[in-house]
DNA sequence: GCCAACGTTGGC
DNA sequence: GCCAACGTTGGC
């Protein structure tokens, strides 16, 4: 099993929204990275575990989990014209961008805020908190996992 | 709102 | 294949 971050705006999506989304589950659609795409479809195994950050609001942070509950398959939202992330390369024989679904397992009573996971020295090596970093969908190594776990 | 860092595009 | 220009991300 492995461990990943998913990084969201919550003005976009929010983990409140996740929870009341039918089954607390989601596609996590709209990825158009190849980094977090090969991610997603290349190793990303259902019962993976993740976190679900929030990013680009005002108090970023990790605020609860999910479980990976498909395997991958095509993201349809890149074949709609009408969608924000339309991408006209990506054919529907041969699709470029992939998505999974993930339900939600807890949200966290309280924010783990961005700033206390860069005070951490065990979390120094975590993509999140490098300057700069961009990329969506980033693997957690056990280690962290477990750590931030016992920060909740 | 600012801007640094990054990924992608496209001309050559 | 290089790299400048561009658009986007995301912390602050």
């Amino acid at each position: 099993m492995t461990y990943w971050l998913f990084k969201s705006e919550p003005s976009c999506f929010s983990i409140d929204d996740l929870k009341n989304s039918a089954k607390k589950t989601t596609h996590w659609d709209g990825v158009r990275n190849y980094q977090a795409r090969n991610f997603m479809r290349d190793q990303m195994q259902i019962g993976d575990k993740g976190f679900f950050y929030h990013s680009n609001c005002k108090e970023t942070g990790i605020v609860g989990t999910v479980t990976i509950t498909s395997a991958s398959y095509p993201d349809h939202t890149a074949f709609d014209p009408d969608d924000e992330h339309y991408d006209p390369k990506s054919d529907p024989d041969n699709p470029r961008w992939f998505m999974v679904d993930v339900t939600l397992d807890k949200v966290f009573p309280r924010v783990i805020t961005l700033a206390e996971l860069k005070s951490a020295p065990e979390l120094e090596s975590m993509l999140v908190v490098r300057k700069g970093n961009r990329l969506s969908i980033t693997p957690v190594q056990e280690d962290e996992w477990d750590f931030i776990l016992g920060m909740v």
